[in-house]
RNA sequence: UGGGGUGUCGCCAAGCGGUAAGGCACGGGAUUUUGAUUCCCGCAUUCGUAGGUUCAAAUCCUGCCACCCCAGCCA
């Protein structure tokens, strides 16, 4: 059998039990799965996390179910499923069956049965803070409940009753029989089902007990026939659990294993869904997707192409050590992909009035809309002379090799002409607001003759009679997890992390469609367009190469 | 002071006994009507640390150190 080539360590796993012929009697046919809980939407964290099951998927021809975990009725939601499936198809990922936890519950009930029957399962009356209190320290054994013993009729009965609602919530579990003195605290007989009189979003008042993550996840795997359970590092104290679970159900070999990478962090990246939920909640943004957030769905209202996120995650590679990676990456890979598809445009978001004293009528400009791609057309651009450029190409007090307009000194007019700043007109706070300047016929856009007048700066500007109006708005990144509870946070966020500024904009903006990613002609800036008209952006700063 | 993990360049990360890939960041140079892009060139005599085995170790062995995870009726 000829193996695909393993790029990262679960790959080789993989590899070595194909080459065991660990599956031969499934025809080495794999499967994996990727197992959101429908509590909240998608990050980018995820991201990673998909690209290594779907990448086993692609890879090994393995099937690949997307699995609803919702075992905890009282965090999940339609919405989030439908979230949830709206973010993998945008990122373009396919998995082969939509499945949910939950549409196990009656198998993993009688799964819990036999537990009971064969001794490895009990009901417990301790309260919770009993459990806790008996469970022992990380140090000292845990003491066994005084229920641990109960009969298997006794245990069936009592299961039964649980089911049928005879009890109030809180006042029984079941729990697996292992081992109270287990240097693992995991294995001191964890809780397999909680009562909870609560109505789940998919099964209704049908249940009022429902199964744990523990016991519930491996044995989902393995109903499933799922071959490589990949999840988080934090699980790994849980293997021994999860092998338990399947081999006491009786699931013969190949059973499910699971394997464990470390998760995403990214710098200036808040990534916990408590903290994200706290912030669509308290409404310190508009939503989950909400430019700001690192949910999948922000990443696209910013203007992120999928294939970047998912080059990113190439590019980070999965590993066990704990890491964080810089945004510096997940920008870069951004801006390269920008750099390839991304159409230019020409906008000012501080728009700054000048005026070419010796031009008058009007002419079209010919405008590439991507000048790094071949064949992606041209348009053309009005040019009256009266136009706005944007503040920042101009200076009163320019610092030592500044390449764009001062008073005195000649700039290019991004596809135009080379102009030259005569005079400056100030207001009363000695703001620049008018600049009155002289152009250069002779310097015209692809013009071959040779002519005397240079520039050394190119900036783009916005024609006074045939640009828009247009909004912008730019997003800093929300804060990281640690500096969360932070308690200024809200006020930092509110102030900081979202500016409006009332711009200009070239027509041909108000024309994109919704969602069309495109790139200021002042690098390093990348931008998304949405609704007609108005120009509604989101900008992100990706590269300050301005300030060197 | 229990158990489970991890330690290779500023940040990720290959490497699996034969003499340190790659990406990001950074520095230098060339081309440029985006200070972008593109293009060269540079960037770990050293792999947490101390010993040991070997002709040969980041890779094997032993001790030590550091960091992360685990005591939810969350996932």
């Amino acid at each position: 059998m000829k193996l695909p080539e393993a790029t990262n360590f679960i790959e080789q796993i993989i590899n070595e039990e194909l080459e065991a012929g660990k599956f031969e009697s499934r025809g080495n046919k794999l499967q994996v799965r990727f197992p959101p809980e429908p509590n909240g939407y998608l990050h980018i964290g995820h991201v990673k996390a998909m690209c290594i099951n779907f990448g086993v998927k692609d890879k090994y021809g393995a099937k690949l179910n997307l699995r609803m975990d919702d075992t905890n009725p009282a965090k999940e939601d339609y919405e989030y499923v439908n979230s949830i499936v709206e973010a993998i198809k945008w990122l373009g990922f396919e998995y082969d069956k939509l499945v949910f936890a939950s549409d196990y519950y009656e198998r993993l009930y009688e799964i819990a049965e036999k537990y009971i029957t064969d001794g490895n399962a009990y009901v417990c009356d301790l309260t919770a803070a009993e459990i806790t209190a008996t469970r022992g320290t990380l140090t000292e054994a845990g003491t066994p409940s005084p229920y641990r013993n109960r009969s298997v009729e006794e245990n069936l009965k009592l299961f039964r009753e649980m089911k049928d609602g005879k009890y109030p919530d809180g006042s029984k579990v079941l729990r697996a029989k292992i081992d109270m003195s287990s240097p693992n605290v995991n294995m001191r007989d964890p809780v397999i089902y909680r009562i909870a009189h609560v109505d789940h979003y998919r099964t209704g008042s049908k249940w009022c007990i429902y199964p744990m993550y523990d016991f519930a996840h491996p044995v989902s795997d393995a109903i499933e026939g799922i071959t490589h359970s990949l999840c988080s590092l934090e699980f790994e104290n849980h293997r021994p659990l999860y092998n338990w679970f399947v081999e006491k159900a009786g699931f013969p070999a190949p059973r499910p294993r699971q394997i464990e990478f470390a998760r995403l962090n990214i710098t200036n990246m808040l990534m916990s869904k408590r903290y994200l939920k706290k912030l669509v909640d308290e409404g310190f943004v508009r939503g989950w997707d909400d430019p700001r957030m690192p949910t999948i769905m922000g990443l696209k209202n910013r203007g992120v192409p999928p294939e970047a996120l998912k080059k990113f995650c190439a590019d980070v590679g999965v590993a066990k050590a704990y890491s964080v990676v810089n945004q510096a990456q997940l920008d870069s890979c951004i801006r390269d992909n920008l750099n390839d598809n991304a159409e230019r445009a020409m906008a000012v978001i501080n728009p700054l009035k000048l005026t070419v004293t010796n031009y008058s009528g009007e002419e079209e400009l010919r405008f590439e809309k991507n000048p790094m791609r071949e064949g992606s057309g041209t348009r053309n651009v009005k040019f009256t002379g009266t136009l706005y450029i944007d503040r920042d190409d101009f200076s009163l007090n320019p610092p030592p090799k500044y390449k764009r307009l001062q008073k005195g000194g000649t700039v290019r007019l991004k596809s135009a002409y080379i102009v030259r700043c005569d005079e400056v007109r100030l207001n009363a706070d000695g703001e620049a607001e008018e600049l009155l300047c002289t152009y250069f016929p002779e310097t015209r856009s692809g013009s071959s003759e040779p002519c005397a007048v240079k520039a050394k700066g190119v900036i783009q500007w916005v024609d006074a009679k045939y640009g828009i109006d247009a909004e912008f708005r730019h997003y800093e990144p929300l804060l990281t997890d640690e500096q969360y509870p932070d308690q200024d946070y809200a006020e930092r966020l509110n102030k900081d992390s979202e500016k409006v500024f009332r711009g200009k904009a070239e027509p041909y903006l108000g024309e994109c469609g919704d969602g069309v990613p495109f790139q200021l002609i002042r690098a390093g800036y990348y931008k998304k367009c949405v609704e007609n008209g108005l120009v509604l952006s989101e900008i992100v700063s990706l590269k300050d190469s301005f300030n060197k």
